[in-house]
DNA sequence: TTGCAGTGTTGAAAGTAATGAACATGCCAA
DNA sequence: TTGGCATGTTCATTACTTTCAACACTGCAA
């Protein structure tokens, strides 16, 4: 009688509470008792045995922290996503640097991957990453100077970098014309 | 025993279930019979006495139809901000033009306020807007060319349009430098 | 009026999620 | 090994959502 697609909802909505509850570093009973619902709850959900209420996993997720709507932001019909048009990359961009995301979110990702663009004059400043992540990608055009930790250099068409995300850095572009880079990086754990 | 914001949580979730149902024209007994539930439970959920579980109301999102996330995104947290930093906006732009936006959606509002960036040569094409709404904004820098219906017009620092978005409409950025509109626009009916 | 079709609401019963207390397992130290 | 402490899992009971059927109301037409 029941439809067999709700066992579908509910599997998905526990694999993910799985995956954000272990990248934040909460045990079961950690979670529950910060969200003030009990371990049993934690685990039928995740084991997709139960189809939570709004307001229990409402709850849960605040101890995370994170909302209802990044929550299902990941929805299902979005993994089977291979191809993206140009136009449809995420802009996440601010200021004169444009980033462009492939995909909406990071959901079940493994990796994050960037279309940079830099404008004239564009400089992110010494950023310092505090998650434990990598990034790394290659110059399509322009030029920009890349500084990670001591090492400074100016990289072409073709050329690359690769780093650990937790090493302070910074990208600026230099020369007469804007700079695209496309780079990947590993997301930064829930 | 039980806490008392699991009962405002409900009816936050029940007047909005409700505002989206009436806004697409659905009876409760119309869009329980499209969802495979009752119309009890639409009834029930609408009037905040129900805490509904996910799955009940994923399947009657889906008769709207809306997805989860935006169904959330609309969260009682967020309709208290009113300053946002340039840096917050959220950019939903696309290739030679960037458009930020002003808060990360549109429920709740009766209008969306862009912050519209035309890079050189960048032209909107020709549009045509299905739904019923009015748009207008002022010319901050640069210079654009507007086109509405038969009526074109070059616009500068300082001047504005004010249209109904069913004219078909263009923009096309013009002179040595990039164009930056403020505009305002009301958004499509649920 | 009477009947009919539509609306949303409310009761008791059926079905299901959440609880609380067990359980099994693994790891580390004494 | 033994104990202690953490992990996640399972089960019977409790609490709640969902259903089904009935109810009250409105508007419209015969």
């Amino acid at each position: 009688m029941n439809m067999p697609n709700i066992d579908q909802d509910a599997l998905e909505v526990g694999l993910r509470l799985r995956a954000l509850r272990e990248g934040a570093g909460l045990s079961q009973r950690a979670l529950a008792k910060q969200a003030g619902v009990t371990n049993s709850t934690i685990s039928l959900i995740e084991a997709g045995k139960v189809n939570p209420s709004v307001g229990a996993l409402k709850r849960i997720l605040e101890g995370i922290p994170i909302g209802l709507s990044d929550f299902f932001a990941y929805e299902p019909d979005g993994e089977k996503t291979v191809f993206y048009a140009a136009e449809d990359l995420t802009e996440i961009g601010k200021g004169s640097l444009s980033l462009k995301q492939v995909g909406a979110n990071l959901y079940g990702r493994a990796m994050m991957i960037l279309l940079e663009t830099y404008d004239l004059g564009a400089d992110t400043g010494r950023v310092m990453y505090g998650h434990d992540a990598e990034e790394g990608g290659i110059v399509v055009s322009g030029r920009v100077e890349v500084t990670v930790g001591e090492e400074r250099k100016v990289l072409g068409v073709g050329d690359a970098y690769y780093f650990d995300s937790r090493t302070p850095h910074r990208f600026r572009q230099v020369g007469p014309e804007k700079c695209v880079v496309v780079s990947a990086c590993t997301p930064p754990t829930f």
